[in-house]
RNA sequence: GCCGACUUAGCUCAGGGGUAGAGCAGUUCCCUCGUAAAGAACAGGUCGUGGGUUCAAAUCCCACAGUCGGCUCCA
């Protein structure tokens, strides 16, 4: 049975926005010849698949470029990623962003020419023969063959059934400019890069992900079918940087990492102080109504318990060197008193495994959940730091639940319920769930333990109705765990919550209660950390709303501004009742003009202005200026204080005037 | 930790071997004003830190620190 040559996809399709094609499922340049009994769907530019395509391509573009500039510099792999595209390249020396310059150029002939992508099948032998220049393609063909036939960036390059190497050939003379070892598909010409694209950055990045391998020079690219969504891709980047929290945390004046004390260590100053204070006594007070108990333990510790708990074990790179203590040496330098090592905390369960230990426990008790703010040291390599979502000591909203085997289902499904509805207070609603199970590799445990573990997180996430994420790989070493994903306001995704169950602990610690059958048995121990650490919830509330809190949050909640100096005795009156209600609230008495007084606090985010003058004043009333400029004029003292003291306690946002 | 870039006044930034500049913020004066910047004066920096080259360094070189962008890591 023989299938008769039809036709390839530029006879197909020629609708000029398809790309490649799918033949069989499988994508496929539009050079490639189809059959009848082949079912072939058209790719275009705009789709997944296209925009990949349009990258990868734009990345072969761009290596192209770099080698006409330095043929010496060798090829790593070029995959296409979110929004654009890199290439990591082993030069003689780092790029300059004058290089970039240079490369981008140079990459505008290339899109120009209008090069023909030539798919061309080679036999390993071939492909050596043929890159015998670039160490790093050889060994991607040595890989090839093994087990890794992933959808990892490598795969790009050898993912497929068999070799291939693309030849990009100048489209009047038939000559071939370039070539690289590459699965494809591609766009059948360069010249549809088009404009939409642009180099962004050049960075360092390990050989194929591994700190042991040399490192490689990448450079990042982003590329779109069309100028105009280019442009507004940079608007999104843009918008994004605006509500950075380290530069709201600047202007906003809430907190700073003052080289003096470390880096990673921030100081809150007074308006970060109080909307942390305002984070932090919400999430008590549901705490305890949510069947907590509050505790409390030091920052640091003797060894000792780190080794008992295993961290040092584990994490000991992780956390801040021990202070060696109460060591004495005589004058000939003979220790004679044994000194103790102490550390700073980077985990607080240690400590309320001996809260639990401290007494006799009984069935009756559990689930136990014992809860605390606590303050944690780690000794986070310096690359990493970032701003607050990523410091050195950190507070987390910490807690430890002991159950009963039975209960361990019900109280992880309630507490995802605690945990979307105390989220959804502070103004998130938008989750999803992810699921990190067992690492082989790094895992204590048997796995019978691990599968029903596994399999309870999984049927409480199933039954949430969210949507359920695989994270293969992904728990600590100590047990799974289910992760709570919030969206915020522009789409960005944070994990916040996270609940983990942990069998190691309990026996190192040798946790036990007495069963209702007078048994003594070992609790399972929920780790939960509802809003992860308090810096990073603060940053990412902060970016969330741009710096624009909810009334209940803000600073400074409410400001009067007088149209005169004459009429500030007023507005004290009315500011002072609110303070009386416990609304932060003050006047601007400085002798700025009226419109640069709304100015400075618009600017400062402040969510309620109170303008009073003499209509006002003769009114017995006062005048609202909210943050988007809406008014309400002329409001009845009573009325005003009344309604700012009901939003602050429905923690509602208040952007724009309220209907009455 | 690794690769690269950057570091000038409280903030945002200009300058670039001959000894420091702007705007905003601050202070004082003046104005008394109805919804995003009245006006004036003053004050503010050993140009991240430490070395080096030089007659002379904020500027050139080296080291360190910090920040940023990535990589690796993230209990």
């Amino acid at each position: 049975m023989r299938s008769r040559i039809v036709a390839d996809g530029f006879s197909l399709f020629t609708d000029r926005n398809v790309v490649a094609m799918r033949v069989n499922g499988e994508l496929r340049d539009l050079a490639v010849e189809v059959t009848e009994t082949d079912l072939v769907e058209p790719v275009t530019i705009e789709s997944p698949d296209g925009l990949n395509i349009l990258r990868h391509s734009a990345a072969h573009v761009l290596a192209q470029a770099v080698q006409r500039i330095n043929p010496e510099t060798k090829l790593g792999i070029g995959p296409p990623i979110t929004d654009g595209f890199y290439y990591d390249f082993d030069p003689a020396e780092p790029f300059t962003p004058e290089d970039l310059k240079a490369i981008e150029k140079e990459m505008q002939r290339i899109v120009k020419q209008g090069q023909r992508f030539v798919r061309r099948v080679v036999t390993e032998e071939e492909a050596r023969a043929e890159l015998a220049a670039e160490p790093y393609k050889l060994e991607l063909i040595g890989l090839k063959g093994g087990a890794d036939q992933g959808d990892d960036n490598e795969s790009v390059e050898v993912g497929g059934a068999e070799l291939t190497i693309y030849d990009n050939v100048d489209p009047k003379t038939g000559e071939l400019c370039w070539k690289d070892l590459c699965r494809g598909p591609h766009l059948p010409s360069t010249r549809m890069i088009g404009n939409g694209w642009g180099l962004q950055r050049s960075a360092g990045a390990y050989w194929r992900g591994s700190e042991k391998n040399p490192m490689l020079q990448r450079i990042y690219g982003t590329a779109w079918p069309t100028k105009d969504e280019l442009r507004e891709y940079q608007t999104r980047l843009e918008e994004a940087a605006k509500r950075d929290h380290r530069k709201l945390g600047v202007e906003l004046d809430l907190f700073s990492f003052p080289d003096e004390i470390g880096s990673g260590l921030a100081v809150f100053h007074p308006k970060g102080g109080i909307i942390r204070h305002e984070i932090e006594t919400f999430m008590r007070n549901e705490l305890l109504r949510n069947g907590y108990e509050v505790v409390n333990s030091p920052h640091i510790t003797k060894g000792a318990l780190f080794e008992t708990s295993q961290h040092l074990n584990w994490y000991r790179d992780g956390m801040f060197p021990a202070m060696h203590l109460d060591e004495v040496v005589d004058a000939e330098g003979n220790v004679t008193k044994q000194g103790q090592d102490y550390y700073l905390k980077p985990m607080n369960c240690p400590f309320h495994n001996l809260i639990f230990r401290a007494r006799a426990r009984s069935y009756r008790e559990l689930p136990l959940r014992l809860a605390e703010f606590g303050t944690v040291y780690r000794y986070e390599k310096s690359g990493t730091l970032s701003g607050l979502t990523r410091v050195r000591g950190l507070t987390q909203d910490d807690a430890h639940i002991y159950v009963t085997d039975e209960q361990v289902k019900e109280e992880i499904k309630s507490q995802l319920e605690f945990v979307f509805a105390t989220l959804r207070a502070y103004g998130l609603d938008d989750f999803y769930l992810e699921l990190s199970t067992r690492d082989p590799e790094k895992s204590v445990g048997t796995d019978a333990q691990w599968a029903e573990a596994e399999q309870t997180l999984r049927e409480v996430g199933e039954e949430s109705g969210l949507e359920l994420v695989d994270d293969p790989g992904g728990a600590a070493f100590y047990g799974p765990k289910i992760s709570v994903q919030a969206r915020d306001a522009i789409g960005r995704t944070w994990q916040l919550s996270t609940v983990q169950l942990d069998f190691n602990q309990p026996a190192l610690f040798e946790l036990e209660y007495a069963a209702a059958d007078g048994t003594r048995k070992q609790p399972v121990m929920i780790h939960r950390a509802l809003l992860g650490s308090i810096e990073r919830f603060f940053a990412i509330l902060l970016e969330h709303y741009a710096g624009a809190f909810p009334l209940w949050l803000s600073p400074l909640q409410v400001v009067g501004i007088p149209v005169a100096e004459e009429y500030g005795e007023y507005l004290d009156g009315i500011i002072s009742r609110l303070r009386e209600r416990g609304v932060r609230a003050e006047v601007d008495h400085s002798d700025d003009r009226m419109p640069k007084k709304i100015r400075t606090h618009t600017k400062d985010k402040v969510p309620i202005q109170l303008i009073a003058g003499e209509d006002d004043r003769s009114a017995g009333a006062v005048s609202f200026r909210f943050r988007d400029g809406t008014q309400l004029n002329g409001v009845p003292i009573d009325e005003a204080v009344d309604r700012i003291v009901r939003t602050i306690e429905a923690r509602e946002q208040v952007n724009s005037a309220w209907s009455v």
